[in-house]
DNA sequence: TAGTCGCCATACATTTTCGTATGACCATCA
DNA sequence: TGATGGTCATACGAAAATGTATGGCGACTA
């Protein structure tokens, strides 16, 4: 391999970069604390280097070409692993210290790791810890982030994963709902009450459609994608849901429906990247979650 | 997101990079087209930026720090970015031009692939394929290539991902071998045999090895982790060794050993970046791969 | 319709970066 | 032990990149 091989300066993919996000030159001047006409000329000059046209310019602003919304998503990856360098960095002192980037669903990241984050934090003052909550993957291997919880088993060779544990679901409403509108005693009885569902779907609401056929589009009477949103209509009283046994477990109004049918549960696996195993920030953070997860799956 | 969180220049980690692969300051000037001076100021704008030590300075060399080893992979990320925009853009303009970058297996890439990327070079002469050979899964997610060929089915969302088929495997030995030492009956017979095998248990060995108890590393005769050597063992009539059947199909005086007894099969899978979905370059050779393969799996 | 505010492009001065030349040091070998 | 070829560090002039100031143009508003 030999590192010339692109003769293109790597700067100017971060200033492409900057106005792709900004959509004009003077605001990715402003954003990149630079001046605006050297972002044009960083412009011209990866126009002149790709031989291809990057913007459409206008008076108004730029206006990106296909081409450069091609390439957009490799300059990311550059923008990622440069960010995760960085961290990396910081740690690499003596002690723990630096920033871990952590990725979980919004569920796991609300509900869940609050408590073991905060323990973490108590350990070890000087590690900072950012959280990304978000349904789609982030990818470990490009750098998005440094450890993902995710409910998912990879496959990839390269990534450290642990599986915590399973995580069960199950049927769920408030009391107020139930003294309201009768309990369910079977699974065909649900087709008589208000569900919570999804929007789209998904992989896992496909499988759970297979397992229980009543678990349908129609049949839901308030439909989100958010699952934040979902547990947060059960705790309203809005009708029944599926949502995590212990989430469900914390609030005494909520009561489990049909216990013994667990619809479906959440193998939970924690992921990190196979470079970061030396890194002691990112280790301490992994473990720490590993152990406050088990704790919370198994209690 | 900020693009100016990390105000490190982007150039810094390329040259970090070329030293860390020339061992010194001076060769990394050379290789890069630029001065040894420029090269030292780099290096000490990024270890002061980073607030690590990158490399212990001697007379005669410099030699890296753990830090600078660990913040390694992160470079060669954005390297590898790089240079996949830069493939991408190539192949941005009108017709099917540029650069595509595939990677598969040794055996794949030297029994399978010419013919098919002959057949393409032939329709698309504009085009450029770059054939990376390893075992080692190179990454698509990291842009380490464009599209790979992989005995694994991916599991990235990221990825599209087409099953070619299942390439058979057998048992094969040359006829020479078979006049010598006598053509096993069974099973049980290959214990007396000359067995061709694998030194370093992967997963595809143990598998094997569940199957077929002789397929043990005590019985080979021979041992090389090297596939295509395999192949070669047994074309010179060196002894018995598992092969995939199509390719020894070629050659009449390989014969096919207890041929019942399939030992494994290998599903094989054509991969591809969904970023590179829409890049015309990328789907041609992607199609043809694939037809190619499905060709070669199934005639 | 006149005014304001945003944008990009250009010209010129400045700063920064780079390259050349050189010196000091170490390893190797005759 | 002296010569050679390699390394990195430093000093200074050259080149390149940047920043400032300005002009022109379009969109929006009063």
């Amino acid at each position: 391999m030999t590192i010339n091989n692109t003769d293109i300066g790597w700067e100017l993919y971060r200033t492409f970069l900057g106005v792709l996000e900004e959509g004009s030159l003077s605001g990715a001047a402003r954003s990149m604390g630079i001046a605006q006409p050297t972002v044009g000329r960083h412009v011209d000059a990866l126009e002149t280097a790709l031989g291809v046209t990057l913007f459409t310019r206008s008076q108004t602003g730029l206006l990106p070409t296909e081409a450069a919304l091609a390439l957009q998503p490799f300059a990311l990856t550059m923008y990622s692993a440069a960010a995760a360098l960085k961290r990396a960095a910081e740690s690499q002192g003596s002690g723990i210290q630096g920033t871990v980037r952590v990725t979980a669903s919004e569920v796991i990241g609300q509900e869940v790791l609050p408590p073991i984050l905060a323990k973490l934090q108590d350990t070890h003052p000087d590690l900072t810890v950012e959280l990304v909550l978000t349904n789609r993957v982030q990818d470990l291997l490009q750098r998005e982030a440094d450890i993902a919880v995710r409910m998912t088993q990879p496959r990839q060779e390269q990534l450290i994963a642990r599986c915590v544990g399973v995580m069960p679901l199950g049927f769920h409403a408030h009391k107020r709902y139930l003294d309201k509108h009768g309990t369910p005693s079977s699974l065909a009885d649900l087709a008589q009450h208000a569900l919570i569902g999804f929007d789209e779907e998904t992989p896992f609401v496909r499988a759970a459609r297979k397992a229980f056929p009543i678990w349908n589009r129609e049949n839901f009477a308030v439909r989100t994608d958010n699952d934040m949103a979902q547990i947060a209509l059960i705790r309203a009283g809005c009708g029944i849901g599926v949502c995590q046994m212990h989430i469900a477990a914390r609030d005494l109004n909520l009561v489990n429906i049909l216990p013994g049918s667990i619809p479906l549960s959440l193998e939970t696996w924690l992921t990190m990247h196979e470079d970061l195993r030396n890194n002691p920030s990112c280790k301490v953070t992994f473990d720490a979650l590993l152990k406050g997860l088990q704790d919370y799956v198994t209690p």
